[in-house]
DNA sequence: TTATTAATCCGAAACGTTTCGGATCGCTTT
DNA sequence: AAAGCGATCCGAAACGTTTCGGATTAATAA
C-alpha cells in the first residue's frame, strides 16, 4: 500500500505538500502539483480513510437500518432500494452498510451505532409523522435524510414524491369521467404519504360534492395483492353501492383487484375502472397489466440518486432548509379506465 | 465521544494499562481490570474503530458485491441471503457493506475495494468453477468465504450444501417408486451445484439401469416459475417419451410445472411426479403447494451463519483447511410424487 | 546476601492523514 | 533601504488506538 510519504520521499516534497496538492488546496505550485499528481497514479495511490476519518472525523460509510420483518413492503422493494443507494452512495466515494435489526430492537440498533461515532449518515425510509429514530438521530446531531415527510418538527433533508397532487390527479381523471363511488385501497394510515394521499382524497370528492363514505377507503399495514384482493371483494359484496372505480396505493394492490373482478366476473374498465400508484417495479409493469393499466408514475428506482444527493450535501455542512426535493408523479392514461356508464 | 485517554485520567492510569485492560490481556491485575471496566461503562466508552484499524489493519467492515442484473436468482433471494448476513456479521461486531455493481464491472468493483484495503473480507455466492473473482482476491491475500465450491485450486473457507447427495436422493425416490423418465430442470450448467447435481443425477440413471436422455434435462440462466413452466411443456409436447417425474433445482421450478400441468390437464401426482430442492423461502413454501411438494430442504437462512463463522474465522487467520463445511440437506417426502403406474 | 522470577505497570513509537502556524524568497511599494 | 505582499512550501502536532521494550516491586531461589 502506497501512502503519502511514499509519495513525499519519491519527490522530494513535504508530505504536507502532497497532501495539499491532492486535496486541491491553492497553494501549491502548478507545475509540482502536476508532478504530484503523477506520481500519484504512478504509485496506485489511494488515500487511508481511516486515517483521514481519524482527524476529520469522516469515515465515507452511510447506513440504513431494517427490521428483519421488512416494515410495511417486501423483499424485492427493500432490494430495489438498496440497490439505488449503494450505487449512488459509490459515486460520491460513500459505502453503504446494510444492518438488518429484530424489529423491536431499531431504535436500539441505532443508538449503538450512533455511539460508535462510525457512520457519516443514515437514511430512513417512510417515516412515520412522530418517529423515534429521527428524533434519535436528530438529538445527536447526526446526519439523516428522510423519505417520506414527517411531521415533526426536525430539520433534516427530505426527499419525497408530491403526494398530494398525485392523488388529486387520480381522483379528477375518475371524476371527469364521470364516476361517483370511488374507493381508495392504501396502505398503513400513520404513514405521511397517507396521510397526504387521503387528504387530496377526501378534498377531490368534497371538489366534486360527493360525499365521504368510509366504507370506500380500506388501509393495511402491507400493501400487497392480498391487500387488493381481500377488500376489493369485501365492498363489491356489500350490495347495491359497489364502488364503480379503485384507486390503489401501488400496483400489486392493482393486480389483486384484477384478480378479484376476474373471480367475481367483473370487467374492467368496463364495470370498474382501475387507477394505481406506481413505483415502476420492473415484477409489475403497469403496461403489462391487461387491461393495461391507468397510473400516476414515480419509479422508485429514481429516489436514490436525489435521497444520497441531499444526504451528502447535509454531510458536507449545507443549510437543512435547502435541503428539500419534491418529485411531480407522471400521470398515464391506458385502458384500465374508462367513463363510467349507469346501466344500472 | 470517550476515548481511552479519558478513562486513563479518570482513573490515573496510563493509556496503555486501559488498553490492555479492555482487550483482556493477562498483564493487568484482575483489580484494576475491574476498575477500568467499570470505568469504561460509567463513561460509555466505545473504541474508535478506525484508529484501531490504522494500527491492526483490521476494520470491522466486511463486504459483498453483487451485480445489477441480480446474475442467476432473483430480488427476494438476494434479500434473503443480505439480511442473513447483516445480522450474523453484526454478532461479530463487523459492518456488512452492499456494493451494487454494473455486471460487467464487477472485477473492477473488486479491484478498487482490494485497493483502498479497506474491507476486512468478502463473501461470494455462487462462485464459477474458474471465477476471476474469487481468483483476484485470492492472489491479493485478502480474506473471502465462498458459497458452493470451486473447482478452482485455491485456499478459501466453503460453505455449501451436498448437492450431490441430495439429488442422489431425490432421484433413488423417484426410482424406488418406479419412475423411468425423469426430467431435471434448474440453472446454469456451468454453476458448481449444477455440476454437482448433474453428475448425481446422471449416476442415479445409471444405477437404475436407465440411459441418459439429453431431452430430459434442462438449464436456464434463471430459476424461475417461468424456466419451469417452458421447459415441462416443451418436453411433454415431444410426445411419446414424456416425462413421468420432474426434478427441479427449486420451487419456484416447481411452481411453473405446477401451473404447466394445469395447462396440459395432467394431475400431480396421478400423472407425473414432481420434487424440488427447498430453499424455503418464505414466499414459497412447499407445504402450502397444492399437492404439497416434496423436496430436499435446506433453508438459505441457515447459511448465514455458517458463512460469516468461516470468513471471521479465516480473518482471525485460522488455517484454511480447517475451514469447509456441508451440510446436508433433509428428505421430505409430501404428496407431489407417487409411484408411476403405466397405464398407457 | 544476591540473583532470579513473576506480577504489574508504563513511556514512547507507530499507523496515515490533515492542518495550524509559520518560514522563505523574490517583487513591489513606500 | 525598509517594509509589505503574494506565492510556495514545510515542521510538527493531532486524531485514538495498539504494542514493543522495558521499569518497578516484591517474592522466591541460590
Amino acid at each position: 500500500m502506497t501512502t503519502l510519504k511514499d509519495i513525499s520521499r519519491k519527490l522530494s516534497i513535504s508530505v504536507t505538500t502532497v497532501s495539499r496538492a491532492l486535496n486541491g488546496y491553492s497553494d501549491v505550485n502548478e507545475e509540482t502539483r502536476k508532478r504530484i499528481h503523477q506520481a500519484a497514479v504512478e504509485l496506485n495511490y489511494r488515500p487511508n480513510q481511516f486515517a483521514r476519518k481519524l482527524v476529520t472525523g469522516r469515515s465515507g460509510l452511510a447506513a440504513m437500518v431494517l427490521p428483519d420483518d421488512f416494515g410495511i413492503t417486501t423483499r424485492e422493494i427493500w432490494f430495489e432500494i438498496l440497490a439505488g443507494l449503494s450505487v449512488e452512495f459509490a459515486k460520491h466515494d460513500i459505502d453503504f452498510v446494510l444492518k438488518v435489526s429484530p424489529t423491536d430492537q431499531i431504535v436500539n440498533t441505532y443508538q449503538r451505532l450512533i455511539e460508535r461515532n462510525a457512520m457519516d449518515g443514515f437514511v430512513i425510509i417512510a417515516a412515520l409523522p412522530k418517529d423515534e429514530r429521527v428524533s434519535l438521530l436528530a438529538r445527536n446531531d447526526v446526519p439523516l435524510v428522510l423519505h417520506g415527510r414527517s411531521e415533526q418538527v426536525v430539520e433534516c433533508p427530505v426527499f419525497d414524491i408530491n403526494n398530494y397532487e398525485l392523488m388529486l390527479q387520480s381522483m379528477q381523471h375518475l371524476l371527469e369521467i364521470g364516476h361517483k363511488r370511488i374507493a381508495f385501497i392504501g396502505g398503513p394510515a400513520n404513514h405521511g404519504f397517507m396521510i397526504d394521499r387521503t387528504r387530496a382524497y377526501r378534498a377531490a370528492l368534497a371538489g366534486g360534492g360527493i360525499p365521504f363514505n368510509p366504507d370506500y377507503i380500506a388501509c393495511g399495514e402491507r400493501m400487497t395483492e392480498e391487500l387488493g384482493m381481500v377488500n376489493s371483494i369485501r365492498m363489491c359484496r356489500s350490495g347495491g353501492e359497489e364502488p364503480t372505480a379503485f384507486v390503489c396505493a401501488n400496483t400489486m394492490i392493482a393486480k389483486g383487484i384484477y384478480s378479484a373482478m376476474q373471480v367475481l366476473g367483473r370487467n374492467i374498465p368496463e364495470d370498474v375502472s382501475v387507477v394505481a400508484h406506481d413505483d415502476a417495479l420492473p415484477e409489475y409493469r403497469a403496461v403489462d397489466f391487461r387491461p393495461a393499466l391507468t397510473v400516476t408514475r414515480a419509479p422508485l428506482r429514481d429516489s436514490s440518486r436525489p435521497l444520497v444527493d441531499l444526504l451528502v450535501r447535509r454531510i458536507r455542512g449545507e443549510a437543512v432548509e435547502s435541503l428539500t426535493e419534491i418529485q411531480e408523479a407522471e400521470f398515464i392514461v391506458r385502458t384500465s379506465t374508462s367513463s363510467f356508464k349507469s346501466i344500472a
